[in-house]
DNA sequence: CATTGACCTAAAGTTAACTTGAACTTTTAT
DNA sequence: ATAAAAGTTCAAGTTAACTTTAGGTCAATG
């Protein structure tokens, strides 16, 4: 069904270095599948994963938060309350994204000296701001 | 108007560190008003600043890119069509945590043995990935 | 007037996420 | 059969964004 690769072809499917793989392997992120000779082998499913990886990192987890949406096997394995609670910190983490965007926007068609000084940008950044309380990311 | 206030305060007042102020100011980030004696007085307007700041790191710039968006007297300066890039890059970024979140949110609520695998799941995810071509972030 | 507490500088240390380098070992191509 | 290409390990180096430490300064208080 799934095939095995070389870290050659992961890499060059997936855009992410041999270096990188072999890192995420020893950090428990991925794992390869077994060995030709000296060489590792990985499943094609590896790639869903790595995509989903990038994805994590661009939405602002840590490699170790990704790692425990995992399990051993390579399973999301968090339960669904964790899962949710998760979506519902990214989605004050978009609204705060949405808050700096209409800033800037605001911003670029703004006549004012000063935009930090703007007050429609400033009730822009306090709807976002409010989240911020002491959130230890 | 503005009043001066010293680092003690402006750490009080915005839950930003000493160390990381004058870290801040090291990097030319923010800027200090003069010194009463050896200590730094601030502008009370750094409030926004810090303010400001900490939304950007939130929503993924790194210092030097927030440092790029303001001119050596502390004014937003970079040009309305680079704001308004900006703006758009942030809009792909959101894209990407929603899809993310989606992805979550289904997995919380899909009995695939491994969502990775499961086809809705990737959907939303092959949604958020299109961006992705070497972004170089 | 001596000590305490708030602040200062400069340099070194820390963590995450990688990358690079050195020294080997297999594969693969000629 | 041999040399280059592709992998491997393990250790050290790199960058961003801070924090910590050591040693010094100054204003205020007992």
């Amino acid at each position: 069904m799934y095939k095995a690769i070389d870290i050659s072809e992961v890499s060059k499917q997936s855009g992410v270095p041999a270096s990188t793989l072999r890192y995420y392997e020893e950090k428990g992120l991925v794992q390869s599948i077994g060995r030709r000779g000296i060489k590792r082998l990985f499943d094609t499913s590896i790639l869903n994963k790595l995509n989903f990886i990038a994805l994590g990192q661009r939405a602002g987890f840590s490699l170790d938060e990704i790692a425990d949406m995992f399990t051993h096997q390579g399973v999301l394995k968090i339960d669904r309350s964790q899962l949710m609670s998760k979506a519902d910190e990214m989605d004050k983490q978009i609204k705060e994204l949405k808050a700096v965007r209409d800033g800037l926007r605001h911003a670029a068609n703004c006549d004012a000296p000063s935009h930090l000084e703007c007050s429609k940008f400033q009730r822009l950044m306090k709807a976002a701001g409010k989240a911020q309380k002491r959130d230890k990311r």
